[in-house]
DNA sequence: CCAAAAGTGTTACCAATACACCCATGA
DNA sequence: TCATGGGTGTATTGGTAACACTTTTGG
């Protein structure tokens, strides 16, 4: 290898946000310099010559859109000769899983403007992202069947109907309610607040339960067999 | 992002072969260059700017080691700040397999020498790598769950007992073999040769088979369920 | 005819599915 | 007391898992 390397390396996250009222969301800055300046783009960026992806990953999610994260995973890596016109890039893909109602979005010293989009109402998007965030739905989607998901995503308390949904959202299609019922509690995976959803719409308001996340992070690595 | 990026991207090749003498081996070439000179390393290398990381991968088995291969997958990116001691060297994994019969190894211009390890066997390896062989591993025995897997590794006829094999080696359990076929046979993936294994060292000659090239891309796709 | 590997069918069990009624609350 | 959503049990079915004998060949 004599001739020089002309090769620069960013990161970029696909976060993905649940809200019961939005359904699934994707995180999304607007670009606030060229190329495709003004464009909505995931966050990310040019990963620092002494900070492993994650940190990298951690550092963009802050500056451009103020939202820390605690898991994140590898997708993959994307190195189109020419997906990028400043010449090549390459962009080291992760993906994660927060909840939105923790935080403000903020659009800070990198971005023009941050926000979570229904990941159905995507609008067109810089560089290759779009297919990035395609690919990180498969990802998930998959995912779900056998690993826990929720945790991340649902506040500390929550009712069996509102995890429901959150499948059902994730798997595009109704589940009955009985047998996710079933399901769920064979994993031993959620403990029982003394406590009832307030002021449901209507209805009978439902029982309040929290991961046992010491059970959860025991199933993520064991594995879930979970097809309704 | 002012201060300049100095980062080198290489990519490198976990390619996995599989006879029924040696079970699973894992191509190795013997490095001829610092750093970590004449130790076993990965097929791979620096890619090139204009070329994309399959092209690279392609270019560096046939340079190093005179395979080439058709069938390669996206691993995981290896970024640690301080895995390679000439600087911060991100490697790109890629996954692949071949039958190693198709192939006479031979180190050319970069390597000093290549070889077919066998997996419980691999000596010590330079950089990072033998974490790489170790999470391409459990990629490959999570694939065998929801994809076919044979085509790649066996020769063109073969018998249900020679798939059954290379499974069990996979799985690190023994099969059973009625259910096992039942199994195969339920995919309809198996095309019969009018031909019986020659020669058995004992026993009954097996049927021949060959795989229906067709039925096993749309597998690759569909997924399958295998869990024996 | 003996040894060795190939080929084959049935039963038991468990888990996924489908399905309907009662319960608790607010208005 | 009615409307709404929450909570629960059972019967059926389909697929996985366990299991033993017969067949074909070479020596």
């Amino acid at each position: 290898m004599l001739i020089a390397q002309h090769i620069r390396v960013t990161v970029d996250a696909v976060v993905f946000g649940y809200t019961p009222k939005q359904g699934m969301s994707v995180l999304l800055i607007k670009r606030k310099i060229p190329p495709h300046i003004f464009k909505w783009a995931l966050p990310g960026g040019f990963v620092h010559n002494d900070e492993s992806f994650e940190d990298g990953i951690k550092r963009e999610l802050q500056e451009e859109a103020g939202v820390s994260i605690n898991y994140l995973e590898q997708l993959y890596s994307f190195g189109d000769v020419q997906r990028d016109p400043r010449g090549r890039v390459v962009s080291i893909a992760y993906w994660g899983l927060v909840n939105p109602s923790n935080f403000k979005l903020a659009a800070n010293t990198d971005a023009e403007d941050a926000m979570w989009c229904r990941i159905d109402e995507l609008p067109f998007l810089a560089f290759d992202h779009d297919k990035i965030i395609q690919m990180a739905l498969v990802r998930l989607r998959n995912k779900i069947r056998y690993e826990p998901v929720g945790f991340e995503l649902l506040d500390k308390k929550f009712s069996i109907a509102e995890l429901e949904r959150l499948y059902e959202t994730l798997l595009g299609r109704p589940v009955d309610r009985r047998n996710f019922q079933k399901k769920i509690h064979s994993f031993n995976i959620l403990i029982p607040q003394n406590e009832k959803l307030k002021h449901p719409q209507q209805g009978r308001p439902a029982q309040l339960f929290s991961f046992d996340e010491k059970r959860y992070d025991e199933l993520k690595k064991e594995g879930i067999y979970f097809e309704l």
